[in-house]
RNA sequence: GGCUGGGUGGCAGAGUGGCUAUGCAGCGGCCUGCAAAGCCGUGGACGGCGGUUCGAUUCCGCCCUCAGCCUCCA
């Protein structure tokens, strides 16, 4: 039975879907305007993992993950880069599907774009200002009205007078309260708009998700995720508009994944203490960055350090040694450990259990290596490479794995490494130490590391 | 100032009212020409002070401390 933390309750729940069998997830996505960092990675890897461990769990799953392609940052990055709005977003999204494909992230069911969803937006906002929600200001601007909404802040926890005290930001004239928030703006001269009811416009952020979720997934649905930086206000704002506009609840479940650190603090783009993606998948291959995600909890913060990515590093390469040189038998279940797999994973995603067993996998795995049983062996990794498949890892061949280290580019490649070996064992049958020690040195300063087995020597990329 | 969530062995990171997490690193052994990998064994921990309890790292209170939200951010 799984049980997710639900931030709207603040405790672990039963999963209990609305119709049962099947499950119905939104994500927020990304405003595409520049490349994925790793923090936007860990909502991709979080949100695909949650997805497949439901699809695994036996439910019929509807992810949708949306894209925001109009907003005011895109619109500044355009003029800054003198470039049309459409090719800007067009060029990042599929940068976002590259760097998504990479990490293992299967596509969402869905993938709405706010710029594609225009119609169901003005009439989400429409409603709210025929239910006496929202309203329309001088200036042409659209607000929600959060007074006239009861639950405001039940997400987050806050309350109203206390968000009022607070206020930091210069107080908006034309809004009636200061937490008052847009949902459609007036067009400024030069940039894009849409027609509606209140003129010229383009539509406030967290209309977007209102609209794209329930025309997806209906009024009321599942499961609503996203990083924990949208808790507030992003999703309280979701709340009250889905909600006010629908009249019936909005959601069951919310998931928040936690921050990705660095030294301690919070990576994001307004710090500036940020990689992308593609910055780090230089050094490290994909799959590490996904077990370095996976290995601790979703909800805890991740420290980002090279320390940490090595020691990612480091586990994979455990995994995919114990796969190499094994052919994996097709199982359809991870024998005796997939219920201590399930159960850790049960227990609101614990993945870091999950891996725990695992690796408990792949010492018996290695176990029946050593011990000649290759029947064993293949069944092992069978099961183990069945139960990786449901985080998403060890879907590479292990040889490749073993072999495509950082420096797989730049130094000897396979072919002249082959040679290099074949000689060192040309010496180790004439028993001439010194030269098969010394190629393997030569070897060794090149990142190769090589290993004796029973079976021949193979060899490794650190 | 208001509100959240944390503080676990050298590092990372789960978990539990009394019973081995796991990975990396360390130590001893096996294997190896020597290594590497692997296997076996092993040391080492629960921020501080009180309380509840037969017993708390695990529950409660206070304190210290870290991160985050209250403004755009995944």
């Amino acid at each position: 039975m799984l049980r997710i933390f639900n931030n709207l309750t603040k405790q672990k729940e039963l999963f209990k879907p609305i119709e049962p069998g099947k499950a119905g997830m939104y994500v927020c996505g990304m405003t595409v305007y520049d490349y994925c960092h790793v923090g936007h990675a860990r909502v991709l890897v979080v949100f695909d993992m949650i997805a497949r461990y439901l699809r695994y769990s036996g439910y019929q799953v509807t992810y949708v993950r949306n894209i925001t392609d109009i907003d005011d940052k895109i619109i500044k990055r355009a003029n800054e880069n003198g470039e049309a709005i459409d090719a800007l977003t067009g060029r990042f999204i599929e940068a976002m599907h590259e760097d998504s494909a990479a990490l293992g992230v299967l596509p969402p069911d869905q993938e709405p774009r706010a710029t594609t969803s225009m119609d169901q937006i003005i009439d989400m906002i429409k409603t709210l200002v025929d239910k006496g929600y929202a309203y329309p200001a001088d200036n042409g601007d659209v607000y929600y009205d959060v007074s006239k909404f009861d639950g405001y802040g039940k997400l987050s926890g806050k309350k109203l007078e206390e968000l009022r005290a607070g206020e930091r930001v210069a107080v908006d004239k034309v809004k009636d309260d200061p937490m008052d928030f847009v949902l459609w703006k007036a067009a400024k001269p030069d940039e894009p708009s849409w027609e509606s009811p209140w003129g010229q416009g383009r539509p406030g952020w967290h209309i977007e998700c209102s609209a794209m979720s329930t025309d997806c997934l209906g009024d009321h649905f599942d499961i609503h995720g996203g990083g924990l930086d949208l808790q507030f206000p992003h999703h309280e704002n979701e709340i009250a508009q889905s909600e006010g506009a629908t009249g019936c609840k909005f959601v069951n479940y919310w998931i928040h994944n936690g921050f990705v650190q660095i030294k301690e603090e919070k990576m994001s783009k307004s710090l500036g203490n940020f990689f992308t993606l593609r910055e780090v998948l230089k050094e490290y291959a994909p799959e590490v960055m996904r077990y370095f995600i996976l290995a601790s909890h979703y909800r805890s913060p991740l420290n980002y350090s090279d320390q940490n990515l090595d020691s990612a590093k480091a586990a994979m390469g455990r995994f995919y040694n114990a796969l190499r040189g094994v052919e994996a038998a097709e199982v359809s279940d991870g024998g005796e450990y997939e219920l201590r797999f399930r159960k850790a994973m049960d227990d609101d995603f614990n993945t870091a259990g999950a891996l725990a067993v695992l690796f408990e996998l792949v010492n018996a795995l290695n176990t029946a290596k050593a011990e000649k049983s290759s029947e064993q062996a293949a069944q092992l990794a069978g099961q183990l490479k069945c139960l990786g498949a449901v985080l998403g890892l060890l879907q590479d061949d292990a040889e490749a794995f073993m072999k495509g280290g950082v420096s797989a580019d730049g130094g000897l490649d396979d072919a002249a490494i082959d040679v290099l070996v074949l000689r060192r064992n040309e010496a180790k049958q004439e028993k001439n130490w010194t030269e098969s020690d010394r190629i393997r040195d030569e070897l060794q300063a090149q990142g190769i590391v090589v290993e004796d087995g029973a079976g021949g020597t193979i060899w490794r990329r650190e």
